[in-house]
DNA sequence: AAATTATTTTAGACATGCCTAAAAATATTT
DNA sequence: AAATATTTTTAGGCATGTCTAAAATAATTT
């Protein structure tokens, strides 16, 4: 697989979740800044190489060896996340072009050693599930932090946005992976919380909430 | 630069040492496994980016800046040896590979960042030195075992050749960067050598003392 | 249901990096 | 120094992955 096809099997992978019925040439050429006749060249390719399922103008779908591929690259992309944050001490919202790049390398001992080197970690920086040797995906049950109760204490465990604005928004509240949260207030009219977060009260606008999960 | 001209530069750089006149292009052809005709091509297109200085049948040389960038492909390498090596246990004779495509990955604070975790090594696990964020390379005076002075004690400092079969042998033998070597007796009609390497006695041919570098 | 709009595909083109075959330049023999 | 051999370059072509513009299909409006 050369890295450009990786690259479609990753963002076909991640849009399928919100399409399972079959991705559109445009949502892919979206997320891939190309255009679409592009796309559909490769969608052909890939095909051909039985990676996904396509037909003409209804959109693809992985099969399941293109599914396969996908969560070992996304599984790479993760556990070099976990490297770049926890070995070299990047930020959350640095590591993620670099890891775009390190998942492309092609060697199955690497990134399995680098997953004991790691601990074998279930999640990355942003919360996100790493699939193990054999694809399979650890879930946990997540709340986001605008839907839980008040004076309960949650504990981050992941972002649902990870731009890097929001990333750095968080870096500046010292918001982490394991931060404590208890939400003391919630203003019905804007939804705004009053929470407490590493034992400091602060203001937490219903955007912020609706993109941070908690446990 | 793209991964193809990072390869041309970093293969420059070191046929320089042996030719500093002007490397031919059918000697870069044979160290990329690939045709004089596509090495010319890419030398224009390094010519032309001011990496190299190109006279059509003389041959090239790295620049000012060809030469800074080889160094930095060179120090790219060596520390994701030293990486694979000492942090994921891999051993001397598989790291290659793998560090041919680490080394293309383009970030610096990527690189620096990995230099102080690995507590920024002078040398690589066979020996070569690793030039820093500068492009400064620590010398190591080093002997080849086949010039040491009888019952004189010594320490591995490296390897000449680094092909797989080699390093093998040396994993084989449980001789590794840092092993000490006394030579006991040369027998004179072949060079075989007495060596006693980590306590042990074992007979060492020419050929394996002309490609072990100690101090 | 016809017309309009949006999406997707096709057709043809281009840059990169490679190739083969032939021509040009250089090096080596005799 | 001429003939031969080797090396290097040129010329033209090919696969990959991209693009634009036009055609085909699907979806939406009226």
């Amino acid at each position: 697989m050369t890295t450009s096809e990786e690259n479609y099997v990753k963002v076909i992978y991640h849009l399928s979740h919100a399409a399972p019925k079959g991705v559109n040439t445009n949502a892919i050429a979206g997320m891939l800044e190309t255009k679409a006749s592009s796309v559909t060249d490769m969608l052909k390719k890939l095909a051909e190489k039985d990676i996904v399922s396509y037909l003409k103008y209804q959109g693809v779908t992985l099969t399941d060896k293109g599914f396969h591929l996908a969560k070992m690259i996304v599984r790479k992309h993760r556990l070099w996340e976990v490297f770049l944050v926890e070995k070299l001490y990047f930020s959350w919202d640095e590591v993620h072009d670099i890891a775009e790049e390190l998942e492309h390398i092609k060697s199955e001992s690497l990134i399995n050693k680098l997953d004991s080197f790691l601990g074998f970690p279930d999640f990355d920086p942003h919360g996100d599930p790493i699939p193990n040797a054999n694809g399979e995906i650890k879930k946990m049950s997540k709340l986001l932090l605008s839907e839980v109760e008040l004076n309960k204490e949650y504990r981050c465990i992941g972002v649902k946005d990870s731009s890097s604005d929001f990333l750095k928004y968080l870096d500046k509240q010292k918001i982490a992976l394991g931060s404590t949260f208890v939400v003391k207030e919630k203003e019905s009219f804007d939804d705004t919380l009053l929470v407490e977060v590493n034992s400091k009260e602060i203001t937490i606008s219903n955007k912020i909430a609706t993109n941070l999960y908690v446990h």
